[in-house]
RNA sequence: GGAGAGGUGGCCGAGUGGUUGAAGGCGCACGCUUGGAAAGCGUGUUUACGUUAACGCGUAACGAGGGUUCGAAUCCCUCCUUCUCCGCCA
């Protein structure tokens, strides 16, 4: 959510942005809107103060034992109006609320001007693609003709977009979470937490999810949403509170499966593990000063890539152009791991700095050196999807035989070297 | 799921339907006092919106949302949540 006072000053940069974003709601909407809600909180507060007098007076006259009949009459039909008044006013300022909540977040001034993904920016890249004498498989052909890659049944049990891992790569699955864990708590500095993975409406319109995409979420019959990303339940920790200025940057790691409907993406990487309903990440959040947030994103980035380097995977950083950020983003790196199989880099982790975006819809707040209330500055990023981890591992590591070597840094929690056909 | 008791400022804790944004205490900040510290004394100590050059002023907020009333922290309804007891249960 955008501070409407920053809109009135910089109306410009905002019409400028608004439209780099896509914005449906327009500058001059907002003013209109926002300028009929100071009409009528003004109306409304004038009158009320009239009200409150008078009744005030009312009491006076009843203890000195006057007649208060006559103001008695008076109020009752001010009364009449500030009720009418009220409403109007909480109406205009949900009306307000409701459209400064479509509006994605304003750009910083680093990010790239574009439409598309064919504008995202190249920042580095890192590791050596190997050479493979032999034709690379795809992951889901690889894991398969393990037979420890199980779609169909998965199919079975729930639908499409499902999958059964078994054996070694449901063991190479949990091996990599406890490896992401360790390093980002141990090496990193983050604090790991296991949260809720239903959460309610609140939570989903704090980091951005609601109320514009709800299809993406699946919902419960009770309410409750299943989360898409520990983003939701991490970021929102806070929701609603003041947080001491000294404890800040918080920094949180969690792991949780997340649960996407994939609505209109149909015919999309349908095949294999790339795209599902259900999947593992582990998430890193910062919750931070605002005069801190972008080198938190650097760290932050810098931390999601530690992974793929210890596990000696190739991947590039992509600076994402404004027309390919996510909602709440103020600027997002995406890690693109290399996968051999598919001849191409795939996301595989995107790190965020929201700004105060979020912090302003869960009202998130500090109280900075000079004793000024502030919204904190969120971040996210991946670190890093599971699923996609094991894919990169499969066609990374993948032998001609169809055997799949372990990286030396899962050797130990594998207790094996080599994942082959059981 | 059943029965009961609560949810008030950073914390604890008062509160009779009418100058209660809210007593008192703790904490915190500043000042006085002191050789220095503690104690003591004094002053101050929420946020949002609106208004103002500024000091201020106005309005709102006592878990959330409705309602009764000229007037609600106080009365009524719904929901959320915490605690105790019972039931069920991994």
């Amino acid at each position: 959510m955008l501070d409407i006072k920053w809109v009135l000053e910089n109306q410009d940069h905002a019409k400028k942005a608004f439209e780099q974003r896509g914005s449906a709601v327009s500058v001059d909407e907002l003013i209109r809107v926002n300028d009929e809600r100071k009409e009528l909180q003004l109306q409304f507060d004038e009158l009320r103060a009239e009200q409150k007098s008078k009744s005030k007076l009312i009491g006076q006259y009843k203890k000195e034992g006057k007649d208060a009949q006559p103001i008695l009459d008076e109020v009752n039909q001010i009364a009449d109006k500030v009720k009418e008044l009220n409403h109007k006013q909480s109406e205009a300022e949900n009306t307000l609320k409701s459209l400064l909540h479509q509006i994605p977040n304003i750009p910083h001034e680093s990010v790239p001007v574009g439409s598309d993904e064919s504008a995202n920016v190249v920042a580095r890249s890192w590791g050596q693609k190997r050479e493979f004498a032999f034709k690379a498989k795809e992951h889901w052909e690889l894991g398969e003709d393990l037979g420890l890659l199980d779609f169909e049944r998965a199919a079975k049990l729930a639908g499409s977009r499902f999958a059964i891992y078994r054996g070694a790569l449901a063991k190479l699955e949990r091996a990599l979470i406890q490896f992401m864990l360790r390093v980002q708590t141990e090496e990193n500095g983050y604090e790991e937490l296991m949260t809720p993975y239903l959460v309610n409406a609140d939570t989903l319109t704090g980091t951005g999810q609601l109320p514009k995409f709800e299809e993406d979420l699946f919902k419960t019959t009770s309410g409750y949403y299943l989360i898409p990303t520990a983003e939701v339940p991490v970021t929102n920790f806070y929701r609603d509170e003041v947080v001491n200025e000294k404890e800040l940057p918080y920094s949180f790691c969690a792991y949780t499966p997340c649960f996407r409907s994939e609505a209109g993406s149909y015919g999309k990487d349908i095949k294999g593990l790339i795209r599902q309903h259900q999947f593992n990440k582990v998430e890193l959040v910062k919750i931070t000063k605002q005069e801190e947030s972008y080198a938190a994103l650097e760290k932050l980035t810098n931390d999601a890539e530690s992974i793929l380097q210890k596990l000696n995977l190739p991947y590039r950083v992509m600076t994402l152009c404004t027309g390919d950020m996510g909602f709440g983003a103020a600027k997002t790196y995406d890690i693109e791991v290399w996968l051999p199989g598919q001849n191409q880099y795939r996301e595989i982790s995107s790190c965020s700095n929201c700004e105060a975006f979020q912090g302003r819809r869960m009202n998130t707040r500090y109280k900075d050196s000079n004793g000024k209330m502030q919204f904190v500055h969120t971040l996210n990023g991946s670190g890093l999807a599971v699923g996609r981890t094991l894919i990169a591992v499969l066609e990374n590591y993948q032998q001609e035989d169809g055997s799949i070597l372990v990286p030396e840094a899962l050797q130990h929690s594998m207790g094996c070297e080599v994942i082959k056909k059981p």
